[in-house]
DNA sequence: CTGAAAGCGCTAACAA
DNA sequence: TTGTTAGCGCTTTCAG
């Protein structure tokens, strides 16, 4: 006996049944339902009518497979959980509206191989595209992409080759340019506090730029805290106390990301360091949260609607048409905004 | 002639390149692909490796199209950008690791209409399920659902009549809750502050059911304080200055999500507010990032990542072998926690 | 402007 | 265990 289910087993509709319902040949219905032009008016309401009045649906995998094009593009970003990803995928959605493209999200947590898996799923759907955040991928995936025949976005980082385009800011340029503004503001016992970085290269190469960046000076970084997991107000809060229980001479502190620096201000205030004063502050990504806090955390803007915007851009081909499509290289100039937790 | 462009045109390898490389039939080839264990280990080694060493990726498009199956689930969302979605996404992907499926995230912005849209777009890609959030969906939307043939899951909210299964807490009685709490702290003058709610029904619904809570002690609302746009610390700040500043006699806030209730209570502890003494402060989610704050502020905890796990759970068929499948309805009990925010 | 025929790349069903 | 055949539902192409 058949189980009770959700969803009766109804044959879902197909064009023939519209055509059937209004007369009219499948072929004409099928110019109807892809706004094609070239369908006299009369024709076209009654299909439509019939159509709207069956509920039909359209089927994308037979549409799909006849016409060899898919309006996908895959969007592949290691984590949602932060304040950064959510704010590229908006601007992939926006510069994508009205270009007949659809996103579709695969997240990594960080991790190569579910990239190389995500990226595998994807690609089996043949989308137009391909925006993956990073240039580091294992092998076989870069092997995919290359192989993929389509337009391949690589985001948010312009340290190193991508595989087609760009659209990026150099983390390493950022982490010198922080390290600038430090030894400039007179700052001189550097900590640095972030996630292990194994896979996480961006912020591997923050610290890389920091620390060549102090180097410059005859600097060195003083001390350091990692920790793995997510970016939290309370690992902020714990990794500061952890540090300067540590290193109490320390003057500044460099946090992998907005969300830890704001912890660790939040920290500091509690327990009336004098900041900036005697102890600076910096965090990451410009994250808009910042500007609530009892003081503005200074950071630098990874441009992150924008590196999503323009991604997009380049598969739906818009603003490009200077007769090159692919191999775009994209660098975006970070702003630092130094806020009230570095001195003047 | 042809522009230079990412990807070249070399034709996408089929079965049919696998089969001519290794000498096996495309069926066979197609089984190996398949995991399926009817083939020889013999002839699985030799598909296997020369799929891998042409760099094979398997056409889902003609796949699903004549096996009448795809391995998505639609999950459809209003927004990725405050703490509750992304939660939500993570409770579905754990639940659907193993599972085969393969989940595909959809974004509303609270828009019905754009619902509508992302769900038909879905749809035509004849998804295993969909869970989407919220029961209130355009007349339109709701028909498609109805007549997709497939597990159908509605989440995050429980107070209404379902398509098929709903997973979700009851926002209303969240709202209840907190008045209760409110009111046996012995708070009496309380305000309200959250989005207008025009398409954020759960929002409405909790400050429905807060109002019909306090109403039972014979305590109307006195004030209201209402925004638009995302959820920010400093709209929280802005919102809380604004009420104050009419209504100096209010002793109790309630926010309609702790974003903004923490930018409330930033601004209450920078103006010197007795906390949680003569004004208390609650707001909504339990989002794990109030842990970092100066004090801890009172909420309820929304479970999004249990949310999600459950209603992919469903989907999957995964934990309810009792002979059904669909039609489930689990209505999960939000707790209140307390926090440093109200008095005791 | 409309229709008929062929086939996209894969898998179900059956045969060997 | 392997191969053959016949579509899946749509769109391309070409003919009217």
């Amino acid at each position: 006996m058949a189980l009770p289910r959700s969803g009766d087993n109804r044959r879902p509709l197909t064009l023939r049944d519209v055509s059937e319902a209004c007369g009219v040949s499948e072929m004409t219905v099928s110019r109807v339902l892809r706004n094609r032009e070239d369908v006299s008016p009369a024709t076209r309401e009654k299909v439509i009518a019939a159509a709207r009045s069956l509920g039909y649906v359209p089927n994308k995998i037979a549409g799909g497979l006849a016409s060899q094009q898919v309006n996908l593009v895959a969007v592949i970003v290691p984590s949602l959980s932060n304040m950064v990803f959510p704010d590229v995928l908006s601007g992939v959605s926006k510069a994508l509206e009205d270009s007949g493209l659809q996103p579709v999200f695969g997240v990594t947590n960080y991790s190569p191989e579910k990239e190389e898996e995500v990226l595998y799923e994807m690609l089996s759907w043949r989308p137009s595209g391909v925006i993956i955040a990073g240039l580091e991928h294992t092998e076989a995936a870069r092997a995919m992409l290359e192989n993929a025949g389509i337009p391949i976005v690589e985001i948010m980082d312009s340290d190193g080759e991508p595989i087609d385009s760009v659209v990026g800011i150099s983390h390493r340029s950022a982490g010198r340019q922080m390290a600038e503004a430090i030894v400039a503001a007179g700052y001189r016992k550097i900590g640095f506090l972030g996630t292990k970085m194994a896979d996480d290269h961006r912020a591997r190469k923050r610290f890389e730029g920091l620390t060549e960046g102090l180097a410059e000076h005859g600097i060195e970084i003083a001390d350091t805290e990692f920790y793995s997991g997510g970016s939290a107000l309370k690992k902020g809060r714990e990794l500061t106390e952890a540090i300067l229980t540590r290193s109490p001479d320390l003057d500044f502190l460099y946090y992998s990301n907005d969300m830890i620096g704001a912890g660790g201000l939040l920290y500091c205030l509690d327990k009336g360091y004098d900041i900036p004063g005697k102890l600076g502050l910096a965090g990451f990504n410009g994250t808009d949260f910042l500007d609530g806090l009892p003081m503005q955390l200074a950071t630098i803007d990874a441009c992150r609607h924008e590196i999503g915007e323009k991604a997009a851009s380049i598969i739906a081909g818009k603003g490009f048409e200077d007769g090159v499509i692919g191999g775009h290289r994209i660098e975006l100039t970070p702003r630092l905004e130094a806020g009230d937790t570095i001195r003047r």
